[in-house]
DNA sequence: ACCATGATGAATATTTTC
DNA sequence: GAAAATATTCATCATGGT
């Protein structure tokens, strides 16, 4: 279930490209499904209540004739509520044509398996579990006791159900423990008139009975979603996003970006219309992620008198989720497309080591026009990786550690469709070790500091006290200090990136060492108002010089005349600093970014290497829409190159405090990168298509 | 308001040991 | 090989000084 449908539009759009691969496969392209998600669609923001059941019914009446004779009637009776099973058993044996003979031979048939012998220690297994009795055998007759994975599922979607009811009653949502307080596990008065209605409606196949629920489900979402488009595709993401939200592999691909009428289209003409099946599927998540999302801030809240009952009683449904959450990773993880870190780290290969790779195969929709370049630090939380490369057309990551190109370790991934063949450094090398780098630290230097290369530079400094506290333990001992000082030292060292500076003396890098070591020119960062802390900051979110210009280096043959940039996330400019010592003209550089001191330096770096091209400077990539983009590409005929390192800030080990992944606050700015290359390529093809 | 400073671990990968 | 030890990490927050 997962892989069919995890990845939105982009993804899609890939299955699409290469029909060859199996997952293509999953897609069912059957008309009578396609009319089941058109009813869905239009009738389902329009009015909750009969149009869509209507809709359905018809619809699924409609899918069941095209089956085998006694389909229809055997539809009939698991849309009752009855097993798939025993129905077509009971058919069989009873014949299609008495309907009334088949309805008592399955009353009786359930009522003497149900309640006793076998499958009862089923049921308990589920009560035990925290599910209401009543709730389960409902639900194992209408699964059969043979599929458990499909009985918890259901289970789960009428929990999840019978919480969201429940919330949306409550108009005072503010507070999701008293919301959730009325709507107990336990406590399922609102299920019967659930069911009841489900008869009522009586859609005659169990896809038609799930579709039910997502379309009380789904209007409660679309209402709450204001800025969701009527459209099936929208719903499909929107409830592919919640649940991948649920799973925590991402965060919400901005729906904003589908609001685009280009991106929108583009995608729209590529996407397959789902079967019901899938669909389904997005129905239970979307069920469960919302009564997720009711439940899990209830953990953050501390639990005031009286409340550990209801946390009890909460307990075994969160356990559940959990469960839930967890096997659905677990799926992840075992998946092989799990991204594995290089050991050594050298990518498609560095200069002067052996093991280049100069070949690789791109899958077709990752192609330019325009190259694109996307850098992140490479040791992000499990899954982050696999997102990423999965959003930027599943163009695998070369994770590549500047420690091969200067004195300082850099741990990044780089998803990009630059060519890999013919690669040439920037010359001459940089200082490849802290010798070489800091020839004057040499004297200093203990000969059990045995470090060569500096660790990760990083936003922030070593305190003076700590260069302090290592001074005064180096000097009550004369000579060769005692082992435990010696480990101490190192460590402090190697965490802070200190080098030795005097007897005794350790001090962290000044920011101009710094700039030399990420291969930006000399006082880079350096005047124009910055204060030290930030010059540091913005340092440490930059790029390496030397490692993107080799990834770079084959642009140089391919646009001689120069090139036109979309920088996003620019920052003090590496991208644009790369090119231009790779002696690449650049024409027209649209550079996005939002901390004012960033604009300046490369404003100020613009102006003092005299470019002859122009810079556009834009603050916020939220506000580079789709209007914006085709003015620029207009201007100046498309961009070449979008280059972009979006925060890291919420996927760094550094973090303490926010290390939330791709959703968070900062780092699921990842999606304006996609949701922008996206844009300019359906820019650029359609202005392309049009020329034509 | 800006700037500098010190205190604040966990997640994950890699290496070593048994 | 499995388990244990070791190594690494584009940071945030509160606070005080100016």
């Amino acid at each position: 279930m997962l892989r069919s449908f995890s990845w939105p539009i982009l993804q899609v759009k890939k299955m699409v490209d290469n029909n060859s691969g199996g997952e293509a496969d999953n897609f069912d392209w059957d008309t009578e499904d396609d009319l089941e998600i058109d009813n869905y669609a239009i009738s389902a923001p329009s009015g909750l209540s009969t149009p869509c059941g209507e809709a359905v019914l018809g619809s699924a009446e409609a899918g069941s004739s095209g089956n085998s004779p006694n389909s229809k009637i055997i539809d009939h009776f698991v849309g009752m509520g009855f097993s798939r099973e025993m129905v077509a058993k009971v058919v069989e044996e009873k014949g299609e044509e008495n309907s009334d003979l088949i309805l008592e031979a399955l009353l009786e048939y359930s009522a003497s398996t149900l309640p006793s012998s076998s499958n009862s220690k089923l049921i308990d297994h589920f009560v035990g579990m925290g599910f209401s009795e009543e709730m389960v055998v409902k639900v194992v007759q209408e699964n059969g006791e043979g599929n458990t994975d499909s009985i918890l599922e259901t289970l789960l979607t009428y929990s999840a159900l019978e919480t969201t009811a429940s919330v949306q009653q409550n108009p005072d949502s503010g507070n999701c423990s008293s919301d959730y307080e009325g709507s107990l596990l336990n406590d399922f008065s609102d299920f019967d008139s659930f069911s009841e209605s489900e008869e009522i409606m009586s859609p005659s196949s169990e896809e038609g009975r799930k579709l039910l629920h997502l379309t009380k489900m789904g209007y409660s979402e679309a209402e709450a979603s204001v800025a969701m488009e009527r459209c099936g595709l929208c719903y499909l993401i929107h409830f592919c996003n919640i649940f991948l939200l649920m799973v925590g592999r991402m965060s919400k691909f901005h729906l904003d970006s589908i609001k685009d009428p280009r991106l929108f289209n583009c995608c729209i003409e590529n996407v397959p219309d789902p079967t019901i099946e899938e669909l389904t599927d997005f129905i239970c998540a979307a069920q469960i992620a919302k009564a997720a999302d009711a439940l899990f801030p209830l953990e953050d809240k501390p639990f005031s008198n009286g409340s550990s009952h209801k946390k009890r009683r909460n307990w075994g449904y969160d356990l559940l989720l959990r469960k839930k959450k967890l096997k659905l990773e677990k799926r992840f993880d075992e998946d092989d497309d799990a991204v594995h870190l290089p050991n050594p780290m050298i990518g498609f290969g560095v200069p002067n080591e052996p093991d280049q790779i100069t070949n690789r195969v791109l899958p077709e929709a990752a192609l330019g026009p325009p190259y694109f370049y996307y850098e992140n630090v490479a040791l992000a939380p499990k899954g982050v990786w696999t997102t990423i490369s999965r959003f930027l057309y599943d163009v695998e990551p070369e994770f590549v550690d500047s420690k091969f190109f200067c004195a300082a370790a850099r741990k990044r991934g780089y998803v990009h469709n630059l060519p890999i063949d013919n690669r040439f450094p920037l010359l001459p090398f940089p200082p490849r070790t802290i010798h070489e780098a800091f020839p004057l630290t040499r004297k200093w230097w203990p000969s059990w500091d045995t470090r060569t290369k500096l660790n990760c530079l990083q936003t922030c400094i070593a305190s003076a006290r700590l260069t302090d506290k290592i001074r005064k333990a180096l000097e009550d001992s004369d000579g060769e200090p005692p082992l435990g000082i010696q480990k101490f030292v190192l460590e402090q060292c190697r965490k802070w990136n200190l080098v030795w500076v005097g007897r005794n003396k350790v001090a962290p890098l000044e920011p101009d060492e710094v700039e030399m070591l990420l291969g930006f020119p000399r006082n880079h960062t350096r005047g124009g108002g910055i204060s030290r802390t930030d010059r540091y900051k913005s340092l440490g979110n930059s790029f390496q010089i030397d490692t993107v210009a080799y990834h770079f280096s084959v642009l140089k043959d391919k646009f001689p005349g120069g090139i036109n940039l979309l920088s996003l996330f620019s920052g003090i400019g590496g991208a644009e600093v790369a090119l231009h010592q790779l002696g690449i003209p650049l024409k027209n550089v649209v550079a996005v970014e939002i901390a004012e001191v960033n604009r300046n330096i490369l404003r100020s770096w613009w102006e003092q290497t005299n470019q002859r091209g122009t810079l556009t400077d834009i603050q916020d990539v939220q506000e580079l829409n789709g209007d914006r983009l085709e003015q620029l590409i207009k201007n100046f005929g498309g961009f070449d190159l979008v280059v972009g390192g979006s925060p890291c800030n919420n996927l760094t080990g550094s973090n303490r405090y926010h290390r939330d992944g791709l959703e968070g606050k900062d780092s699921a700015l990842f999606f304006d990168f996609c949701r922008i290359l996206d844009l300019v390529k359906c820019i650029m093809n359609g202005t392309k298509s049009m020329i034509i």
